[in-house]
DNA sequence: ACCTGAACACCGTTCAAGT
DNA sequence: ACCTGAACACCGTTCAAGT
């Protein structure tokens, strides 16, 4: 009764590229041609098969689109993982990634990640635990959006390039990780 | 010598738009449909003309990104300077227009709108003012951006629905203000 | 001197036909 | 069972021709 596939898994076309493929293209194209170049297309072109096909493995462009960003969110939550869990480090390595992939950070706060909420938050628990280490459990949550919403807002700027005017952009970013700090210890 | 347009300022066809009339129809089509829904054939479409015919006012469709994207600004301006010019209710008219205008707010801080940077401190002026007459005129600058980037972060990802996971984002709107005003008083 | 249709090079997406 | 070309409905943009 076995159907033709079953007994040595081949199937009579196997498929010539893998979601992961598809994914690592996406984000090689949204670090070189930013989001407007990542495109059907030249993902499909990338990974060596027309457009329709890609349609085998990701419902739509949004859905590409979203996974894609759910893979820069893991690069930069490996990234925060990595340092020595303070909140100066984590906000550094925050930066940092912002600067090395600036498309790819922009999608990941931008609306049209579509990333899943709770994913997001899990992401930055690194940040959140530092907060809580600093601003006391009671206030860690409040303390943690308050310095990624600054974080968020303040490199979105300076990738815009809206602190182009006046001032070092490094100083204000000290300055802010200093202000914000002594902020939320003052919330305990 | 007149040439036939010099005596009357008549023009063989004179422009059935005006350049405020493509402007104000993008912003509407901003509101309506997002930044998406801002193309050359819908904007074209609502001021009675063909697309082509665009070209004739804006250089391309950046140009009239650009253009809407300053009279966004502009409005914003406006209602920042309505308020009592403290620092509490400038921010909240920020919020205020994010709410009201979210595809346009969110296009006045991003790379897309190409906004001119001297004007946008310009407009922002009242907001600089404010944390001037908190921090003092020495680090005015640094913590009108610290707040800037606070607000704008907090505002971005608040629009994203990225704060829709637990406690009340009011309240951390509150938290925030509260705790920054403190911080920038600090830096004193 | 502006407006237009037609054209071109792109998009995303669907689907019948090929293998 | 995947891949494809062809098709469709959109984009932005150019340009010769109409008025």
């Amino acid at each position: 009764m076995a159907t033709v596939n079953s007994y040595t898994g081949r199937v009579p076309t196997p498929s010539k590229v893998t979601i992961d493929d598809i994914v690592t293209a996406g984000r090689a194209l949204l670090d070189s041609e930013g989001i407007a170049g990542l495109t059907m297309q030249a993902v499909a072109q990338r990974v060596g098969v027309r457009a329709p096909s890609l349609y085998k493995h990701v419902v739509d462009r949004d859905d590409l689109v979203r996974l894609v960003a759910e893979a820069e969110l893991a690069s930069l939550s490996e990234l925060m993982a990595d340092g020595r869990g303070d909140l100066r480090s984590i906000a550094t390595a925050f930066r940092s990634f912002a600067h090395a992939h600036p498309a790819g950070y922009l999608l990941v706060f931008s609306a049209e990640s579509r990333l899943d909420v709770a994913r997001l938050e899990a992401a930055v628990s690194p940040l959140l635990d530092a907060c809580a280490a600093i601003a006391g459990p009671e206030h860690a949550l409040e303390a943690a959006r308050t310095l990624t919403a600054w974080a968020t807002g303040f490199i979105t700027m300076e990738l815009a390039g809206q602190f182009n005017l006046g001032g070092d952009v490094d100083d204000a970013w000290e300055f802010g990780v200093e202000r914000l700090t002594e902020a939320i210890r003052g919330s305990r």
